[in-house]
RNA sequence: CGGGGCAUAGCGCAGCCUGGUAGCGCAUCUGGUUUGGGACCAGAGGGUCGCAAGUUCAAAUCUUGCUGCCCCGACCA
């Protein structure tokens, strides 16, 4: 992509809405606008980001053996009157009429709509286990929405719903998505944690958040410093993996406020004592037969009976992560992508004038990476050469290739942001990239 | 919903107290000079001062009501 040909629309000053860092970050490098209190629109950059967040946690989901489907945003208010939670959920949820004034609603969730499905078409064990997920957006009307995307009103939420034959059945499943969710955010380059968590109004007994470490963070926690160096690099799917996954984890005390408990923690070593604030950006629960129960789900078990199946929800907030991964990632001077969800791999900044030799070099380089799948943003814009420093290292894009009038013929200069500038030839920036990026050829 | 604050050009703000021609910086457009860490000169465009009512000869400015947005709290992915 060229920049000239790009909606990108760059703020000098921060917009004095915005109190974080992510919210201030992701308003001045043109992702996103808001449109009401809690709810916003996602421009070009902000809206790559978002999709490259969706597309690292589908590839996840489906590892672990999870299926994708797609249910509405808006819902009948039929079937949750039969769950009895039309009434309990109370004024976050949104309701609207149609034409016809029937009552219909904004989903907040799809616990619902998902047993609905699977009562209508799933009569027998041999079905089980079923595991269903979606990404779509999802609306609650948030007392107080704040931080932008952190906590709006409108989100992309990825959700999971397990269906199983009995509770031994579904912990197994439970246990798979914890191991998903871990390797998901390692792939986002996330240190997420797993909490033991109240289950809500979701209801249920086992339940876990996945809480990433962050000082602007919503929850208060307190945690083991061990936890953070158990490995989820090298995590499989194998049978022996995902049973002993919870089990690893909870070695190690950790615990957001509303769990917590002193006398367990003071047993931790006081120079392993950790008390900070986290993010969440995940959350698990088993919660059994309450909506296989409530609206008559029913299989047929291996001795011909009737039985309600065990259900599991696992959430994802996707259009939380960029504004998490930014708390996490963010230093005050510059921002820097996971290279898994990066907007665009490397930005050319073409220092040149029209016509020249750094013109003329950048555009060829620019038409190289393109053809090598390498999705550079060229800046061929006539702004000065310090605007574009300053631009780039706010939008966050992991490497630069700086093009001016200084160097000889194939020489580069090549930034890793973060890092010192390299003088690199034309093939050892794409060697780089290329195994930065994983890519082949 | 309780408490606090804000609303003037795309963004950041001044003007309001003490009523009388709507301003500054950035951004945008035109022309020119520039070009390695947010360049310079000259010119231009852009506003029902959130909405409504009231007071007044006269309201961005004073009064009342409404709406929107932000912050703190209770609630949550």
């Amino acid at each position: 992509m060229k920049l000239s040909n790009y909606f990108l629309p760059i703020l000098k000053e921060t917009p004095s809405e915005a109190k974080i860092k992510s919210h201030q970050l992701m308003l001045r490098s043109g992702m996103i606008r808001q449109s009401a209190s809690g709810i916003y629109s996602w421009l070009p950059l902000g809206f790559k980001v978002l999709k490259n967040i969706e597309n690292v946690v589908r590839e996840e989901q489906n590892n672990a053996g999870a299926i994708e489907l797609l249910m509405p945003t808006i819902q009948s208010s039929e079937i949750w009157k039969e769950s009895g939670r039309y009434d309990d959920y109370g004024k976050e949820m949104l309701r609207i009429q149609d034409r016809h004034e029937r009552d219909l609603l904004y989903g907040p969730t799809n616990e619902e709509l998902i047993t609905q499905i699977f009562r209508d078409n799933i009569k027998s064990y041999k079905n089980l286990p079923l595991m269903l997920y979606h990404i779509q957006w999802k609306f609650r009307d948030e007392i107080r929405p704040r931080f932008g995307v952190m906590r709006c009103r409108e989100f992309l939420m990825k959700d999971t719903y397990s269906f199983d034959i009995d509770q031994a059945a579904a912990e197994l499943s439970y246990k798979k998505m914890f191991l998903s969710y871990l390797k998901t955010f390692e792939k986002l380059e996330l240190k997420a944690i797993p909490m033991k968590a109240e289950t809500g109004p979701i209801g249920g007994d086992l339940s876990h958040e996945f809480i990433i470490l962050a000082e602007t963070g919503e929850s208060e926690v307190y945690l083991d410093k061990n936890i953070l160096d158990i490995e989820t690099k090298n995590l499989d799917y194998s049978i022996e993996s995902v049973n002993g996954i919870i089990e690893k984890y909870s070695k190690f005390y950790s615990a957001t406020d509303e769990k917590h408990n002193k006398d367990d923690f003071n047993q931790i070593k006081k120079n392993d004592q950790m008390h900070t604030r986290g993010i969440e950006i995940g959350h698990i629960f088993y919660f059994g037969d309450k909506y296989s129960k409530s609206m008559n789900a029913l299989i047929n078990n291996n001795e011909g009976k009737n039985i309600n199946p065990q259900m599991g929800s696992y959430g994802i907030g996707v259009s939380r992560l960029p504004a998490a991964i930014i708390e996490a990632k963010y230093n005050d001077e510059f921002m820097k992508w996971p290279l898994s969800i990066t907007p665009f791999k490397v930005a050319i900044l073409n220092l040149g004038k029209n016509g020249d030799e750094a013109d003329q070099k950048s555009l060829e380089f620019y038409n190289l990476l393109c053809n090598l799948k390498l999705e550079p943003l060229l800046d061929d814009t006539s702004d000065s050469p310090s605007s574009k420093f300053k631009n780039f290292d706010l939008i966050g894009i992991p490497f630069q290739i700086i093009i001016g009038s200084k160097l000889k013929k194939d020489e580069y200069e090549f930034k890793e942001i973060g890092k010192d500038k390299k003088i690199l030839s034309k093939d050892e920036i794409i060697n780089f990239l290329k195994e930065a990026y994983k890519i082949d050829q």
